[in-house]
DNA sequence: CTACATGCTCTAGCGACTAGAGGAGCAAGT
DNA sequence: ACTTGCTCCTCTAGTCGCTAGAGCATGTAG
């Protein structure tokens, strides 16, 4: 029965920093444990829990503000769904329009990589495009 | 016979805001330029070639310290570009491999979200995985 | 009783800006 | 000459999500 257990329990049992759990207490994003006589903090497995929805929710790229409402909505297990989905949904579109730029951006550097032929820095292609935009292809933002 | 300008104008002809520009100096990547008596910047053409050279990298992802080396690079116009070259060509994995981790991302939030069947929140599969690591793809860091 | 690990708080740093305070300079209009 | 309003100056602090380190206290094993 290790119910309760140190910061550095919570860590391992998590895959969560140390200074990082600290950090989330800090900002309001996991609650701040009781203490022993020593004044040190004492996590029971409902943080656990907890903290594993924070890191794997962190590992899918959401960020804290929005963990924070989803840890509120998941609190309240009667509730209508429809505002998880639309925060996923969000994050969802966010990934895409990551994407999307990510790929201009590769075929750009691909191209300026592809013209240049190895010679002298004067003419250079990379340099060249970088230079001038005119000759480039890049106009998102 | 416009050649030397202040801050707004450079500002105005490369698209960077004038406290970017400030910050630029600040950290070397940008020379700084004479001032007039009145201790305003003024800058010449020279100034916007450079600065619009490090908005374009800048745009196309390229970190400051990379730019940095390119500036110095693009300085020796009898050189090879052969580190120039490099220097793109790890930008361009860099740029893949995120591209790699987003796809990875994507799917799972989409198969999160294809899952759910707007029911409550206690039957929510977007709550569910994310509270249970062990029901979900992404095992990449 | 002594190591050593682990814990505590607090502050500062990362990257690449951005925002704001509080003041000075400058050009145009009256 | 004076005022209005824009631009410019420096400096500090904030953003995000941690991470690193200082300097100390506590807990545990031998």
């Amino acid at each position: 029965m290790s119910e309760a257990m140190p910061i550095g329990g919570l860590s391992r049992k998590t895959g969560v920093k140390v200074p990082t759990i600290r950090y989330y207490e800090g900002i309001g994003l996991l609650a701040s444990p009781p203490r022993t006589v020593g004044n040190r903090r004492l996590y029971g497995l409902e943080a656990v829990d907890r903290l594993r929805f924070i890191r794997h929710a962190r590992e899918l790229g959401f960020e804290v503000d929005v963990i924070r409402q989803l840890l509120e909505l998941s609190d309240q297990p009667d509730g209508s769904c429809a505002a998880v989905d639309a925060i996923a949904r969000q994050h969802l579109a966010g990934i895409k329009s990551r994407i999307t730029r990510l790929k201009a951006l590769e075929r750009e550097v691909q191209r300026m990589l592809a013209e240049c032929s190895q010679g002298r820095i004067c003419e250079c292609r990379v340099i060249n495009v970088l230079s001038h935009h005119e000759h480039c292809l890049h106009h998102n933002g």
